[in-house]
DNA sequence: TCTGGGGTCCTCAGGCCA
DNA sequence: TCTGTGGCCTGAGGACCC
């Protein structure tokens, strides 16, 4: 995954590991591991007769992208998030798989557990890669960074019979262009001493942060190569793309990165939305969902002993534009029923009537649920909490399908057609 | 081409308050 | 009492990442 596949290779590939030439890893003790084409590889470990085919995971529904599409799959143009639509058009041959996430999860979390055997110092960034800082590591296993790299590839592939690429750098930011730039399956060690002569030749989107706009915002000054923002004097940058950017880039195109690996990291938001196979005008449909979207919210919360402040509702019309409403609470809450009143009030007070292709719910200002925590006296709760927690109970036993609202009983979860939801009670 | 779902971070505007 | 200013918070929107 990633966008460093679409950088040009030639420029860097002097630093690919070849053959078991390797240059010089002294200093380099960053590893970026990153999976190739992970959901399809491991659709393909399952189903060991599609190892030949082309594949596609993604939405197989006609608003679905592509999530993970195999290097066969990849040599007619078919890329992660293009729509399912157009990959259809380009590998009319493929075979197209929804994803399994729960799958996923697994063998993800076995490919975290060999990191962990070689250095507590493990960030992943999300369930397909992670950074390792190896520093420690050098000394107990007798290794340079570069062979604890080759561990890595060699377990993983053996233990769990998929592949990965890992970049080994002096800073995170060169250790994940790397692994992006020698995928599938290599390794590629930028030395030390040479972390500008990789860096500068590349276009600016090879850049952590610089997506189209920005890359077009910096093309239209001039500015093509790393070597050019590089050279840019700082004002000048941030005028162009503004204070944190510019200030967030600058040091990044002149090989510097201090960020540390960061094993644990707390999370800011948590939320669900969902898109419509077909747009929808009717409030008191969108009012269901968005039940149902509180109701995966809240329990997400929970599942992560968590409660937020701000309830977020998200709004995609059928031209696209999007517009959010929030509104923060005085008492924070993990509890579906106050997550939706408020989402509901949003709807009906905030937002313009019209065709809606997609609905999210989310909560923000997290913090841990204290259980010990003094609540208002009037908090509004009212034993909706205890509800939840028992629902929560009955799931863990019996399965997701087992409790849900009594207003989603009448009819499966809708994404397409009209129904007469009556979205005010929960199911005791 | 016609655009998912889960996130993070930044900018800007406006209200409140000292 | 009125006005100006700056900090802080909230809310909205956008860009970006995987």
């Amino acid at each position: 995954m990633g966008r460093s596949g679409d950088l040009p290779r030639g420029l860097v590939d002097r630093f690919v590991v070849r053959d078991g030439v390797w240059p010089d890893d002294t200093g380099c003790p960053i590893l970026h591991v990153d999976m190739d084409a992970f959901y399809a590889s491991v659709e393909i470990r399952e189903r060991p007769e599609l190892k030949d085919k082309p594949v596609v995971v993604g939405g197989v529904g006609n608003r679905g992208v592509v999530s993970s599409a195999n290097y066969i799959a990849r040599k007619y143009g078919v890329r992660s998030a293009m729509p399912t639509s157009r990959a259809r058009r380009l590998c009319p041959q493929a075979v197209y798989v929804s994803p399994t996430f729960g799958l996923y999860q697994e063998v993800s979390r076995g490919v975290l557990g060999i990191f962990r055997d070689i250095t507590p110092l493990v960030e992943p960034l999300s369930l397909d890669e992670a950074f390792l800082d190896v520093s420690g590591a050098l000394r107990r296993m007798g290794m340079s960074p570069g062979r604890i790299g080759q561990v890595i590839r060699d377990r993983v592939e053996a233990e769990h019979g998929i592949t990965c690429s890992v970049g080994v750098a002096p800073t995170k930011f060169v250790a994940k262009l790397a692994s992006g730039l020698c995928k599938p399956d290599g390794m590629l060690v930028v030395p030390k001493a040479s972390v500008l002569e990789f860096l500068h030749p590349l276009p600016v989107s090879a850049l952590w942060g610089v997506g189209r706009k920005t890359a077009e915002r910096l093309a239209d000054v001039g500015l093509e190569r790393v070597a050019d923002v590089a050279a840019a004097p700082l004002p000048r940058l941030r005028r162009i793309i503004g204070n944190a950017l510019a200030e967030h880039l600058h040091p990044l195109a002149r090989g510097f990165d201090d960020r540390a690996v960061e094993p644990e990291s707390a999370e800011k938001s948590v939320g669900a939305e969902e898109t419509f196979e077909v747009d929808h005008w009717d409030r008191e449909l969108l009012k269901r969902e968005l039940l149902r979207l509180s109701e995966k919210t809240a329990s997400a919360l929970r599942g992560r002993g968590l409660r937020g402040r701000t309830v977020s509702i998200k709004v995609r019309f059928s031209d696209f534009t999007t517009i959010s409403r929030s509104r923060t609470l005085l008492v924070p809450t993990d509890v579906t029923q106050e997550i939706f009143k408020v989402a509901c009030q949003l709807l009906v007070e905030q937002t313009p009537p019209g065709a809606v292709r997609l609905i999210g719910v989310r909560m923000e200002q997290l913090s841990q649920d204290d259980s010990g925590e003094q609540l208002l006296l009037d908090a509004p709760e009212n034993g909706w909490r205890e509800a939840d927690q028992a629902a929560d109970r009955a799931r863990a036993k019996f399965g997701h399908a087992a409790i849900r609202p009594a207003s989603l009983l009448t009819q499966a979860p809708d994404r397409s057609g009209e129904t007469e939801p009556r979205p005010d009670r929960i199911a005791p």
